[in-house]
DNA sequence: GCTTAACCTGGACGC
DNA sequence: GCGTCCAGGTTAAGC
């Protein structure tokens, strides 16, 4: 039985061993920017406007996992929906490994238990618009300096907390947000990309992306590729991180090389058109199924190397 | 339907 | 120290 690091506030405990997850894998696995590990391996993260603090040790996705919100203390239902608790990840594996051992094996080994996250579409609509022609680790800078110059800070953190928590940025704040200042934090020639961006959404109904989690993929898809900025790669990785649909492929240079490396021969040295994207994210829905999605992220992760 | 260039910036790398 | 390349992409123009 693993124990918390002793700390100023009460921990809850939450059983994993049916709904594995490994938390390090999937809070680094370049699916959400705005985690940071802390003194004694603990996580420290918003969702919305909450606080969130979790720890797990490491060595079993089966181990309990910690968690702690604020300023609301003990909102559970944020941390299951969040991490998506409720897909039942052990069938969809066994699903993966039936069909395809040999070219999944060795990623699951290495990261069972790594997790799509659900994420708030709105945050995670924005901070993917930061991820053309960047790395991960200046996308998680750029998206920090966002939330702090434009977000509110959330108070009630434990002084435990290595930095403030921001809230991620009103549609209003990102509206009204100045080009050169965001230019000049990391966001470069994608800031007016940006501000455009959320004035188009506030135009659109309250709640407009949130409403695309009850649409079809291909009607999600595209409808945020009809936005100006909004190519398939990002509209993908919307729809996977934030909108529930798990076939959802972002095919990037990672995903790509490990489809042509694995399992898809056809497309290689082939400039990325929209037929060949096609035909990447088709070739990972016919050996992943449903779950591709999920499939993808193994890859990407152990691509990724971090 | 495909190719190409432009768009910011900082870190890695070779010299 | 300096130049070059590259990094989770999108768009528009030209062919």
């Amino acid at each position: 039985m693993s124990h918390p690091p002793e700390i100023s506030f009460r921990w809850n405990l939450l059983e994993t061993t049916h709904s594995p997850i490994n938390l390090a894998s999937t809070l680094r696995s370049g699916q959400s920017f705005r985690w940071r590990k802390g003194e004694l391996d603990i996580w420290w993260g918003t969702i919305e406007s909450t606080g969130v603090v979790l720890w797990q040790e490491s060595g079993s996705a089966k181990n309990p996992l910690y968690w702690q919100t604020f300023p609301e203390q003990d909102n559970k239902s944020i941390i299951i929906d969040y991490l998506a608790l409720d897909i039942d990840l052990d069938r969809m594996t066994n699903e993966w490994l039936a069909a395809a051992p040999d070219v999944l094996g060795e990623c699951l080994r290495i990261n069972h238990g790594l997790r799509i996250l659900r994420q708030p579409p709105q945050e995670c609509f924005f901070a993917f618009q930061c991820a053309s022609c960047n790395t991960v680790v200046k996308i998680e800078r750029s998206v920090a300096q966002l939330a702090q110059r434009y977000g509110c800070e959330i108070p009630g953190l434990p002084k435990e907390s290595p930095v403030p928590l921001y809230a991620f940025p009103t549609l209003e704040a990102l509206a009204n947000a100045d080009d050169a200042v965001l230019r000049s934090q990391l966001w470069g020639y994608r800031a007016p990309r940006v501000i455009a961006l959320a004035k188009e959404l506030l135009d659109r109904p309250e709640g407009w992306l949130e409403s695309l989690r009850s649409k079809s993929y291909d009607e999600a898809h595209t409808l945020l590729s009809s936005l100006h900025g909004i190519g398939p790669k990002i509209a993908d990785c919307i729809c996977l991180f934030s909108l529930d649909k798990h076939a959802a492929v972002p095919v990037d240079t990672h995903v790509r090389q490990v489809a042509e490396r694995l399992f898809l021969f056809e497309t290689t040295g082939k400039s990325l058109t929209p037929t060949v994207y096609q035909a990447i994210r088709s070739a990972y829905i016919s050996r992943f199924g449903e779950y591709a999605g999920w499939a993808q992220q193994y890859f990407f992760f152990v691509e990724l190397g971090r």
